[in-house]
DNA sequence: GAGCTTTCAGACCC
DNA sequence: CGGGTCTGAAAGCT
């Protein structure tokens, strides 16, 4: 998502009358917003933050350098220049940090932009603490004012700012809950941070909720829909954006954004209703106030015409069409029907969001957000039920990224009708794998990356000792969640890593999958990583970076990519390679450290849960593992560095006690739409390992191409 | 496929 | 008119 080039996009001025734009910002303060209660202890922020193992920064929401793949004009706050914010809490608080703040997926963050967000860490102990009236343990007490209605939302601005419970791990296991507190600014108007931030939060929360769920003995009366249970929990709490609503650009969502739930939307601001097709809001039209779409969802239940990539013919609401229980009625120009004609009439950019079938899952739907469209024309006409339907054509405003279209065009390849332009080999793993790997070039005459040979997993030069003997679980079927008799289960904290339809949970220090000896069946579910590939990959010519690799399908947050293959080496032998001077881009070492730490599992305080419920995301491996892809290896070998990747590694241990059977998989951070580039953080060499190995770039590190906006220059 | 969910808008009431 | 409360609609999800 991020990276994407749908970012900074401005319809083009034809279309674009700022006379239209109906948002414009009311002014407000940016002064930041803090807890003035006459005993407030003081405000202390090292505590939680720190020390850190070597090469980690603390997560820190919404301290965020404002790159430039934030969302374009909407979303520009200026930050005020009273001198006496210097004097506040919050900048004085930022110097505090060992490393500066950290957002998931950016760095270096600072004072300013803390300033700028009007973010707040109190201390628990704060009797300005939320919990004390138990604001937290009812969800529809909670934050009313959020739960108000367009017409009332005037009381949220004057209301008080939203709480947050959050905690925040130190890295040594023990963490304090921290009340974050951040005021109806971000709450009105996101960016791209804020929109990741929430997302991320929601995924990893819907992600436990599943996996305590499917844990239960018995299924049912507990959380069903975990997408609804975590909405409802961060909307209660306040952790979602762009809740004004606005016409055109939804700051922080970029045209391509993918999305597996409703919800998700909702979070996002992109269309606020949890079930309805059309979402609208009014505004002054001459003397009355009108009501004018802002976003439509299109995903199969009328009966539209999107065949085409460009053009969206879109049904109307109402008249009972598709639902079985009621009599159908001819549809009435009215709700969001009336506020489609509206727009017609005015000429508004309508946000469109294609549903379209999940490929992985076909029971569910993949949500594509495929940028503005305006109507061009409307009428009515009878439905197959006999009854009057309103129609709308929506016509996509050109000049914006492909989104829509790429799904459109990879159908086509899949299906054979038209080839990939590029296409040199339909499968680079000549049958290797289950699913074909294309190897593609578009961009230059390059007929392919130097030859290697294909191989899906880890090959030893030498043979290992098994210290300890090895052995797993006693299981007769397919493990099971919840089953404590499990010992592969019982090795993960009891927890099933994954989710029953094979998304990880949590980063772990260590993930424990049944291995060789295990009596349970080869596709158990917690044999994930070795089960091959999951989605449909190629391998292609980037403009500036050599090969990389990117997925045809979309992907889910959690979901395994593939594993690092290739041949695993000495220590002793990568330094005598590097010392005659022989160059290996195609390294995978576990001893390499990070300073783009993120966060990526579930926060226990927005559960009621302890803190220990979250397991940590600090690795913890038997013994350094060094993997050589040069001349032996697969797709992963082709994965570039990126400073806000959308990539991790996780190490995996396939049977108890063997360090022969440790492996590095790759799980996705966010959703990825298709044709985006795969990549992942490299770290860094720690610096008593390496010598100089270039006069090009400080101690021999590598000049980073990712381009993102957090991106630290260099790697490796 | 039925049944259980949500959010928001709109109506109603004080 | 403003604000609280209730109800119904809705292109979801398992």
């Amino acid at each position: 998502m991020d990276g994407g080039s749908g970012h900074g996009f401005v319809p083009p001025s034809a279309s674009f009358d700022k006379s239209r734009v109906l948002d414009i910002k009311p002014l407000r303060s940016l002064v930041p917003v803090f807890p003035n209660p006459p005993q407030a202890p003081p405000f202390v922020c090292s505590p939680p933050f720190g020390p850190f193992p070597p090469g980690f920064t603390p997560f820190y929401p919404f301290s965020v350098a404002q790159g430039p793949q934030s969302s374009p004009e909407l979303n520009q706050h200026k930050t005020p220049t009273g001198a006496t914010n210097h004097e506040t809490p919050i900048s004085a608080s930022a110097h505090l940090f060992r490393t500066p703040p950290h957002f998931p997926g950016v760095v270096n963050g600072d004072a300013e932009t803390s300033r700028e967000y009007g973010v707040q860490f109190l201390n628990e102990n704060s009797n300005m603490g939320a919990k004390q009236d138990g604001f937290f343990d009812d969800p529809k007490r909670a934050a009313p004012h959020l739960r108000a209605s367009n017409s009332s939302r005037k009381k949220a601005k004057k209301s008080k700012d939203v709480d947050i419970s959050l905690s925040v791990d130190n890295g040594k296991g023990s963490s304090k809950n921290f009340v974050m507190r951040f005021d109806s600014l971000q709450l009105d108007d996101g960016n791209r941070e804020m929109v990741n931030y929430v997302l991320t939060t929601f995924d990893a929360l819907r992600r436990r909720l599943s996996q305590i769920e499917e844990a239960k003995e018995s299924p049912g009366g507990g959380i069903k829909r975990a997408d609804l249970k975590a909405a409802n929990i961060l909307m209660s709490k306040g952790v979602r954006t762009n809740m004004r609503k606005r016409i055109g650009v939804t700051p922080g969502v970029e045209v391509g954004d993918i999305f597996f739930f409703r919800m998700e939307m909702c979070l996002a601001g992109l269309h606020a209703q949890s079930m309805a097709g059309i979402d609208y809001m009014f505004v002054k039209g001459g003397l009355e106030e009108e009501p004018v779409a802002v976003s439509i969802v299109s995903s199969g239940g009328y009966d539209d015409d999107a065949d085409d990539a460009d053009v969206l013919i879109y049904s109307g609401q109402g008249g009972n069409v598709n639902r079985k229980d009621k009599q159908v009625a001819d549809q009435k120009l009215e709700r969001g029907n009336l506020a489609l004609d509206r727009s017609f009439h005015r000429a508004n950019e309508v946000r469109v969001v294609r549903g379209v079938k999940d490929v992985v899952n076909p029971l569910s739907k993949v949500y594509v957000y495929d940028g503005l469209y305006t109507i061009q024309e409307s009428w009515t006409e009878k439905g197959k039920s006999g009854c009057n339907m309103f129609k709308y054509k929506l016509v996509r405003i050109p000049g914006q990224p492909g989104a829509f279209a790429h799904w459109k065009s990879i159908q086509k390849w899949k299906e054979g009708f038209s080839s990939r332009i590029g296409l040199i080999l339909p499968d680079l793993t000549s049958g290797a794998e289950s699913i074909p790997v294309s190897l593609v070039n578009d961009v230059d005459d390059e007929k392919g990356p130097a030859h290697f040979t294909y191989f899906p997993t880890l090959r030893y030069s030498r043979s290992f000792n098994l210290k300890h003997p090895s052995f797993g679980c006693t299981c007769q079927n397919a493990c099971l969640p919840g089953d404590l008799n499990c010992s592969c289960i019982r090795k993960n904290g009891g927890d099933f890593p994954y989710t029953s339809n094979g998304i990880l949970v949590a980063r772990r220090p260590l993930v424990h999958e049944c291995g060789p000896t295990c009596p349970c069946i080869p596709n158990c579910k917690n044999r994930m990583s070795q089960t091959g590939l999951k989605v449909r990959l190629e391998v292609f010519k980037t403009n500036n970076r050599g090969w990389g690799l990117r997925s045809w399908d979309p992907i889910r947050a959690g979901t395994f990519i593939c594993e690092y293959a290739g041949e695993v080496l000495d220590k002793v032998k990568v330094y005598q390679e590097r010392d005659e001077g022989e160059s290996n881009e195609y390294l995978f070492d576990t001893t390499r450290v990070y300073d783009n730490a993120f966060k990526w599992n579930h926060e226990p305080g927005l559960l009621d849960e302890e803190p220990s419920a979250e397991p940590n995301e600090y690795y913890d491996i038997p013994s350094p593992l060094i993997i050589s892809a040069k001349y032996v290896g697969n797709v992963a070998r082709f994965m570039n560095h990126s400073c806000s990747p959308n990539v991790f590694w996780q190490p995996v241990l396939y049977e108890h006690n063997n360090e022969s059977f440790l492996h590095i998989a790759f799980f996705a951070i966010k959703h990825i739409p298709p044709l985006t580039e795969l990549t992942y953080d490299y770290g860094m060499l720690q610096s008593e390992n390496y010598e100089v190995q270039s006069n090009h770039t400080p101690n021999g590190k590598k000049k980073c191409l990712c381009g993102s906006s957090n991106c630290t220059g260099y790697y490796g």
